[in-house]
DNA sequence: ACACTTTACCTCACTGAGTGAGCTATTCTC
DNA sequence: GAGAATAGCTCACTCAGTGAGGTAAAGTGT
């Protein structure tokens, strides 16, 4: 089963298990998501982007169509459609720019928050129950991991 | 900021930074699959089902069509088209099968191999060297959160 | 042995998410 | 104030994925 591709190294293997963990959880994100977007009538891209203006709401930054463009790595118009889309599902509301007439500022309605929330609260505190169980050097350990496999991942 | 959501709760607080980050791993494994699929020119569904195939090889699981269409969450017929466009590009073999007439079996190619390994092999590397600056009690440690993880995400 | 159902995979016609070309309106720069 | 740059949009198109439905092989009951 192609050989010479993963040398009998005991270390590397136990790695390696790590790896695909990752990887699996990686997956099974995705598959919520989905979930998620298949429960609410909605598309991947949809909900990512939803997530992508929840994190800029929550981080303070101004949303914009093209700001959300590059945070989904797509273009202009796509980004556009999704807007509309959202638009029309009333989860996202556009409102024009006082300083900059050309400008529009994304802002996600309450209701497609108390949405996600539903869907995503309880896989959350799931986590979360999850993470306390370790305590606090354990923690952090798994936090500088995560940290450096972001890294790692580019 | 919406308030009432997120209480203000240190020890909580403190794990959400730790979900965030497991969020940050899924978010750039997808990119830099997606990256992969684009220099690869191959769509994000193509590498999916590459990474399926090769899956099931090495757990030594026989993938047929059908198969894959269950892994990808699509229908046999997109299925179809997929190892079409693989088929073509050359990374998958059709072998039908010899005790099911109606069968096939999935067989991905060398070359297809060869140039995942020479995607990901980098990757995989500085993640396995991630994973080892870990002493093994710690590498347990984050395989129990991971697998807890997982059962978490459904 | 023979009809009946099920399974595995496929083709065809269609939908719609995303792209490229190119537009308008507003803001910045000299 | 003219020219360039930026933000967002519409239009025409491509093609990945779906639904309907077909064919051939395997299983099932009589």
């Amino acid at each position: 089963m192609r050989e010479g591709v993963t040398p009998a190294d005991p270390e590397r293997a136990a790695a390696l298990d790590v790896v695909h963990l990752l990887r699996e959880v990686a997956l099974r994100y995705d598959r919520a998501v989905g979930e998620f977007a298949r429960t609410a009538g909605l598309h991947g891209t949809d909900v990512r982007a939803l997530v992508s203006l929840l994190d800029a709401e929550r981080a303070g930054v101004a949303a914009t169509p093209t700001w959300l463009a590059q945070q989904l790595g797509m273009t202009s118009q796509a980004t556009t459609a999704v807007i509309h889309r959202l638009e029309a599902a009333g989860h996202v509301e556009r409102l024009r720019s006082r300083t900059d007439g050309r400008s529009a500022r994304l802002q996600v309605s309450d209701t497609a928050v108390a949405l996600g929330w539903q869907f995503f609260g309880p896989l959350l505190d799931r986590l979360i129950i999850t993470t306390q169980a370790l305590d606090p050097s354990q923690q952090t350990l798994v936090k500088d991991y995560l940290t450096a496999v972001t890294d790692a991942l580019g």
